[in-house]
DNA sequence: CACCAGGTATACG
DNA sequence: CGTATACATGGT
C-alpha cells in the first residue's frame, strides 16, 4: 500500500539512531522493520527527500498500518513542531536538531525494549544489532509469509520471556550476552512469574514506572529511561549515556540542557544522540 | 596491545 | 550519600 506522512520521518535516520536494533536497510532507501509478530518493509515512492513530507509504500495493508505501524512509528505526534522549538539561543542543540530532521521516538514493545537494552550496556551498537539478532534465530518465532531476511534466511519474531528462560546457559551463551546473561534470565523469571506485569506498567507515572523498572537486576537508571521513552511513549525522559554524557561536558560545560526541554526531553536527547554518533571526533 | 562500547552491581568510606 | 572496580565480548 502507498501512504502519505506530512511530518518529519526518515527511515534512514529512525534505522540508525539506536533506538531500535532489529531495523535492516536493504538499499535503495528501502527498509525491514518488525515489531511483535509484524513484519514490514518500507521504502520512499518517487523522489526521496529524506526529512521532507513524502509518499511511502510499505508492504502491509491500510488495516495493519493503522493497527501497528502508525503506533509503531508516533505518527500521532507533530515532530517538526517539537524540532521548530528548539531555540537557537540553545545554538548547539538547534544544530543537533536541524540534523536530526526526521528522526521520530518509536513506539516499541516493552519487553523488546527492556531485554535489548539491557543487552546494549557497554557494548556497541552494531554488537548490539548481531546479539539482539542471534537471539531472535535462537528462540524466537519464525514469521510466516515467505519473508527473508536475505540470503533466503527466515524471520524470527523478538523471542517471548518462556522462550528466552528455556534457552540453556550454553545456548543463552551463544547469543553473546556476556555478562547480562543473568540480567536476561532475571527479567524472563519475573516477567513469566508475573511479579512484574509489564503492561500494567503502562497505567504508572513516569517516576513510578522508573522505579519499577530499576526494580529488575540489571536495569540501572540509563537502562530505565531507555525502556521508558522507546517502550513507554515517555518523551519527557532523557537517557544519560556515554555520549550524552560528553554533550553534557564539553558543549554545555557540565550543565545537562535536557531537563529544560520538558514534554519533549527525550526526542530533543535523540537529536543529540544522533548528532553526537555522527561527530564522534568532535566531542572526544 | 591498550582502550572503548547507548552501564550496573557491589564493596567500601 | 559518594567513588572505585569487575564485568564478556568485539571492534579500532
Amino acid at each position: 500500500m502507498r501512504i502519505l506522512i506530512a511530518d518529519d520521518f526518515s527511515l534512514d535516520k529512525i534505522a540508525a539512531s539506536g533506538q531500535c536494533f532489529r531495523a535492516l536497510p536493504l538499499g535503495g532507501g528501502a527498509f525491514r522493520f518488525i515489531t511483535g509478530g509484524h513484519l514490514l518493509y518500507i521504502r520512499p515512492a518517487g523522489p526521496d527527500l529524506s526529512n521532507a513530507p513524502g509518499t511511502f509504500e510499505a508492504s502491509c495493508t491500510e488495516e495493519e498500518w493503522a493497527a501497528v505501524w502508525a503506533p509503531y512509528f508516533d505518527l500521532g505526534r507533530d515532530y517538526a513542531a517539537i524540532r521548530r522549538a528548539v531555540p537557537e539561543s540553545d545554538a548547539w542543540m538547534h544544530r543537533a536538531a536541524v540534523e536530526g530532521q526526521g528522526l521520530r521516538i518509536l513506539r516499541q514493545d516493552p519487553w523488546e525494549t527492556l531485554i535489548t537494552f539491557i543487552l546494549s550496556q557497554r557494548k556497541s551498537i552494531p554488537a548490539i544489532k548481531a546479539s539482539v539478532e542471534l537471539l531472535c534465530a535462537a528462540c524466537g518465532r519464525p514469521l510466516t509469509g515467505g519473508s527473508t531476511g536475505g540470503a533466503g534466511q527466515p524471520v524470527y519474531a523478538f523471542p517471548t520471556p518462556q522462550a528466552l528462560a528455556g534457552l540453556s546457559d550454553t545456548a543463552l551463551a551463544a547469543c553473546k550476552p556476556g555478562y547480562r546473561a543473568p540480567y536476561l534470565r532475571a527479567a524472563a523469571v519475573r516477567v513469566i512469574s508475573g511479579e512484574v506485569d509489564l503492561a500494567a506498567l503502562a497505567r504508572l507515572d513516569d517516576s513510578a514506572l522508573l522505579a519499577a523498572l530499576k526494580g529488575l537486576y540489571g536495569v540501572g537508571e540509563k537502562v530505565a529511561r531507555c525502556t521508558a521513552l522507546f517502550g513507554y511513549g515517555r518523551l519527557g525522559l532523557a537517557p544519560v549515556d556515554t555520549w550524552i554524557e560528553k554533550v553534557i561536558t564539553r558543549a554545555y560545560g557540565g550543565r545537562d540542557p535536557f531537563p529544560g526541554y520538558g514534554a519533549a526531553a527525550g526526542v530533543v536527547q535523540q537529536y543529540a544522540f544522533f548528532w553526537a554518533l555522527n561527530h564522534k571526533a568532535q566531542l572526544s
